[in-house]
RNA sequence: GGAGAGAUGGCCGAGUGGACGAAGGCGUUCGCCUGCUAAGCGAAUGUAGGGCCAAAAGCUCUACCGAGGGUUCGAAUCCCUCUCUCUCCGCCA
């Protein structure tokens, strides 16, 4: 959430900056809305004043048994007009609030602006294109043929856009969330994080996914399936105020992940890539304002790690204005080499949320001589996607013969050196 | 699912209609004192919003005792609804 304070004292900023986004948010209402409320609270609070005292005469005058009946008639005149005021201010803030959640953030100035995604521009680029003497096969081919990946079997018992794995496929999902959970831990001094796989809709409001898109999330009566860890771990310390030298504040969780992927429609529908449920290895910092840029940078070299370490091909991109996440200032996406297509696919999204997720949930900190209680940044990176790891480890490392080849940092977990058919 | 108890500041805990933003204690911070430490003494110590101010500082007003509504001139205190927590019973991986 963007201050409206901010807003007020800098429209024309945030109008140019949802323009960029391709926004096209009418602040003029929202501004109107603002100052319709600061009259009414005014009025409201020079009644408030007046009564304060008038109760205090009343009391004071209530042991001389004075007649007091005038006084009190226009208490009752003065207290029904705060009433009806403090109903319009509640109207006006519920109308303020429902437009400002629906306000995106700001991208930061280093965010270059663009119209889609082929104006995001590459920031590195790590290790080379496999070389194949053979075409390489796609992920859901070379799966299905070795009999680790059964999306007959998994549309059978639930839809479409899900997976079951078996033998050692399924042992290479468990090993990779072990593996990126170890480095994030021991290499990277992460804290893990076991969380709730659903969360009720103050967690959804605050991290961004609602109100704006319902339609994305699976839900039950009472809560919402998590389309991220992002969630319930950012939401950890909602309505909390954290002591600042905890700063920076590093966590890693692994949960499955749920999207309904509405209006993705014919779009990745075979194998791994868009799926209804997913694994994911979540980064979560909790940063201090002063240096979230730094963790960004720190927390993007980590999730980079996981790709350095398993051999993967991949480049950096900066999101530009238009492509950037709903609550994000500034992201990079880490995209990897999938040989079959001959294209980078997302395995990673790095954010720095600045403080509109902190605002959302009130997540703040306070220094130890206790001078201000100030909002927290808070950004979030995946470690990696699981299911796209899978899909391109299997394309990157495939043989000739259709077995995989198993990557050094995975044959502990695995206690393999070779996926071959099983049977 | 059934029965009961409860929700007050960073924490513990008092407060059943009027000077209560809220006693007391603990903690924390600053200062004093003391060979050092501990103890002791003194002071400070919530959040949000509005106004004044160019702004900060500061001053001032308002709100907040789980949430919302009601009664009343006036509500932490009385009434209603909801949420959450705890205890016991039942069921269950």
């Amino acid at each position: 959430m963007v201050d409206v304070k901010f807003i007020r004292q800098n429209v024309d900023l945030v109008k140019n900056a949802l323009q960029n986004r391709g926004s096209s948010i009418d602040l003029a209402t929202l501004m109107d809305l603002d100052d319709r409320r600061r009259a009414i609270i005014q009025k409201a609070e020079e009644l408030k004043a007046q009564r304060n005292q008038f109760s205090l005469r009343i009391a004071r005058a209530k042991g001389e048994g004075g007649d007091l009946e005038q006084e009190k008639s226009e208490m009752r005149r003065i207290s029904d007009e705060i009433k009806a005021l403090d109903g319009q201010i509640r109207e006006v803030e519920t109308a303020i609030e429902a437009f400002v959640l629906e306000i995106p953030n700001i991208p930061h100035e280093s965010v270059p602006v663009g119209r889609d995604s082929s104006d995001n521009p590459v920031v590195r680029t790590w290790g080379a294109k496999p070389q194949f003497s053979f075409a390489p096969k796609d992920h859901w081919d070379i799966g299905e043929n070795l009999g680790i990946l059964d999306f007959k079997r998994a549309a059978k018992i639930t839809g479409a856009r899900f997976t079951v794995s078996w033998g050692a496929g399924s042992r290479l999902e468990r090993s990779l969330i072990s593996f990126m959970l170890d480095v994030h831990t021991r290499d990277h001094g992460c804290t893990e994080v076991w969380t709730p796989f659903m969360v009720n809709r103050d967690s959804m409001t605050a991290t961004g996914q609602l109100p704006k898109f319902e339609e994305e999330l699976f839900k039950t009566d009472d809560y919402f399936l998590i389309p991220t860890a992002e969630v319930p771990v950012t939401n950890l310390y909602r309505d909390e105020t954290l002591p600042e030298e905890d700063l920076p504040i590093k966590l890693v969780s692994y949960t499955p992940c749920f999207r309904r992927e509405a209006g993705s429609y014919g779009k990745d529908t075979r194998g791994l890539i868009r799926q209804h449920q997913f694994n994911k290895v979540e980064l979560v910092r909790f940063a201090h304002p002063e240096r979230s840029f730094t963790d960004l940078e720190e927390l993007t070299a980590e999730a980079e790690n996981i790709l350095r370490k398993l051999n993967l091909h991949y480049r950096v991109v900066t999101l530009c204005t238009a492509d950037l996440g709903f609550s994000s200032a500034k992201t990079y996406d880490l995209e990897v080499w999938m040989p079959a297509q001959g294209v980078f696919r997302e395995i990673s999204s790095c954010s720095n949320f600045l403080d509109f997720q902190a605002r959302r949930g009130q997540i703040r900190y306070k220094s130890k001589q206790g001078k201000k209680t100030e909002l927290c940044h808070t950004l979030n990176g995946s470690g990696l996607a699981v299911g796209r790891t899978v899909a391109a480890i299997l394309e990157n490392y495939q043989l000739e013969d259709g077995t995989v080849r198993v990557p050094d940092a995975l044959k502990p977990y695995m206690g393999l050196d070779l996926i071959g058919p099983i049977g």
